[in-house]
DNA sequence: GGCCAGGACTATG
DNA sequence: CATAGTCATGGC
């Protein structure tokens, strides 16, 4: 079931309702409530309603950026079914591909409001800020609100203690208002970044005041299409290794770079098994 | 109730 | 540079 591979977490900018999906198309895309649903495994029923059939290249455009649609695995899935780390997460998540944040400033503050807390509570947070400073339309079927993330320009009156309101915490409001004042002022864009190599996008995301290495590969990784993101400090991949393997502690940094050396070239798609094991 | 969460910044040796 | 302290709050 395709649709399985959305976050869990979610729950402004899409909703899984009766094993399908239905949202608010990003500005740009479409102004329509695209429906999802599956029709069989491997065939999904598409129907956008407010839109207009001109739409329609940029609708598909947008679901093979969201879900990583372009990528070949085929070599990935060869490379490592036997693979002590992967192998069993390649057998019981076959078929899974990123679902990514094509909005780069959605994808910086989920980052950011995800640093050292759980991630259910990242995304309480980041609801919250949706249901402040986003958009949203009805939806003629159910009566039910779409949501759009909220733009950098949307957060040019908010303040700090604004959102200490919502408990984000006094840091974390100054790291998104300053990535948002950033962006707003247009020097910071998806665009500029994409054609960069990992390490010049890394450079650029972690001269961000709040943007460590951690934040700026999972931002590559989930908004960038970057296929050699790995994210070493993060506690759910040294969690799931440290099941894995059995062993007695977390796996440093260090050595969860030499554990991922096999992987070269497909660090990505490595974490992103790793996270679902 | 204590420990840990899909970290990063800042001050201090 | 390497290390320790700080931030904040939910979930288990």
């Amino acid at each position: 079931m395709l649709l399985r591979w959305l976050d869990r977490y979610e729950t402004y900018t899409y909703e899984i309702r009766d094993q399908g999906l239905r949202l608010w198309l990003p500005a740009g895309v479409s102004d329509g409530i695209l429906a999802i649903e599956p029709e069989s495994d491997t065939l999904l029923t598409l129907t956008l309603a407010g839109g207009t059939q001109a739409d329609q290249p940029a609708v598909a455009a947008f679901l093979r950026d969201w879900w990583d649609l372009d990528r070949d695995l085929g070599p990935f899935y060869a490379q490592f079914q036997e693979d002590p780390l992967l192998a069993a997460s390649l057998r019981s998540n076959y078929g899974a591909r990123v679902v990514g944040f094509p909005d780069l400033f959605e994808a910086l503050t989920i980052g950011i409001l995800g640093q050292q807390v759980n991630v259910q509570f990242a995304y309480t947070l980041k609801g919250r800020l949706t249901a402040a400073c986003g958009h949203h339309r009805e939806d003629p079927e159910d009566g039910h609100r779409r949501w759009r993330f909220p733009q950098p320009a949307d957060l040019a009156g908010v303040t700090v203690d604004d959102l200490r309101d919502m408990q984000i915490s006094r840091r974390k409001a100054e790291y998104l208002l300053g990535v948002a004042e950033e962006m707003a002022a247009g020097k910071l864009q998806r665009g500029t970044l994409l054609p960069l190599s990992l390490e010049v996008q890394t450079q650029r995301l972690t001269q961000l005041r709040g943007i460590g290495p951690w934040t700026a590969h999972y931002v590559a990784l989930k908004c960038l299409h970057q296929q050699r993101a790995f994210p070493a400090g993060d506690a759910g991949l040294q969690n799931n290794v440290k099941r894995l393997l059995g062993l007695e502690r977390k796996p440093s940094v260090e050595e969860l770079q030499t554990l991922a050396r096999p992987w070269a070239g497909w660090e990505t798609y490595a974490t992103w098994f790793l996270w679902m094991a």
